[in-house]
DNA sequence: CAGATTTCTTAATCTAGTTCATCGTCCGGG
DNA sequence: CCCGGACGATGAACTAGATTAAGAAATCTG
């Protein structure tokens, strides 16, 4: 398993010893996930984040109906989980599943928490993380607010260009919230 | 300016000796808002977080139409202000306001600092203000997704039954995503 | 207390987005 | 190689909620 991206991505926010860099990785775990395949269903307490090598994952809300809404995607470079179902170990009102075949990094709550004494300085870089999913959290209840589905398809299109073709266009209608049918027809707008 | 209720809510999550809460409470700085004053504009960097001793904030995003979207409110005994402004030191995109005339008290993100070297026990308490932020903000974004205006009104009766009579009802409107007519039609079916 | 301003209600009209049904297409697996 | 199931496009009928307007009620403010 590759673990270079994963480097990469840590080195961007801290600097680590090699041998610190190297108990950081001991206690990754990699996993193969096949399409469709679930890391993690509601009622489950959330044991791993997950750091997606390659592939694509999404974290998704079942509502009464039965319909799916989206909250997050993550593709190759991004963590995923649900950290609050993992920080307050309650059960997780989300599930994780695989939306194309996946190599992914495992790290239970468990060894995250023994690296912080091991290596003090991991602590920063997943507080951004931590942060950051907040901050954007924040935002897309804001956009979910004030755009218009047109808008938020924009948004989308800027924010995740490379998912755009890459991924079943359901997902997308899923993740701005409307219907395939509607964001269908969105699409043939633009074309005019 | 009455601490009691502010220490009462600190000592429900953690325990200080009287030193170390003397300690917090100096650093605490007394203030008293009119209706409709700001306690932070968009633009600006926040510097203090806001602690609600009697009255009500709000926090509000402003978009390109004009529109309110108000993402919190703090009623008494809650903390209030731009998380994630404060966090970055980036320009806040939300406004805070009183929605009636209030007291508070108010701690600068330098002092909040300054007393997590003094009193180490008190991270714990800002920790956890921060994860029920998370999770909070989470859940509402599930919910706008999936929950029709009904259920959201009715959700927010459940959340907040102090606040029904207690602020204008526009304001409740903003926050489920309404316009006031569209909620005063909602309020008008249930009494059949 | 009077006038002004803000807030709430009601009702008619309009529209963004849903629902349902149908059809063509694209694959992935046997 | 072909066939069954997912995926996307299209269109007609429908609905939740927005918009506009106007009057009634409540609440500042002097």
């Amino acid at each position: 398993m590759d673990t270079a991206l994963f480097l990469e991505n840590m080195r961007r926010h801290i600097k680590l010893t090699e041998e610190e860099e190297a108990v950081v990785l001991s206690k990754l775990r990699p996993g193969n996930m096949k399409r469709k395949e679930f890391l993690l269903k509601q009622g489950q307490v959330a044991r791993d984040l997950a750091f997606v090598v390659d592939g694509c994952l999404r974290a998704f809300a079942l509502d009464d109906n039965g319909f799916e809404h989206i909250l997050q995607f993550a593709p190759t470079g991004w963590w995923i989980s649900d950290m609050s179902s993992v920080i307050s170990r309650r059960e997780s009102l989300l599930n994780v599943d695989a939306i194309k075949p996946s190599q992914v990094l495992l790290l239970s709550r468990e060894d995250q928490l023994t690296l912080f004494d091991e290596v003090p300085r991991l602590e920063r870089y997943f507080r951004v993380l931590t942060e950051n999913g907040l901050v954007s959290s924040r935002m897309r209840l804001i956009e979910n607010l004030s755009l218009t589905a047109r808008q938020r398809y924009q948004r989308f299109c800027q924010t995740y260009p490379n998912l755009i073709n890459e991924i079943p266009q359901k997902y997308i209608a899923s993740f701005i919230g409307v219907t395939p049918e509607f964001l269908s027809k969105i699409r043939g707008e633009k074309l005019s």
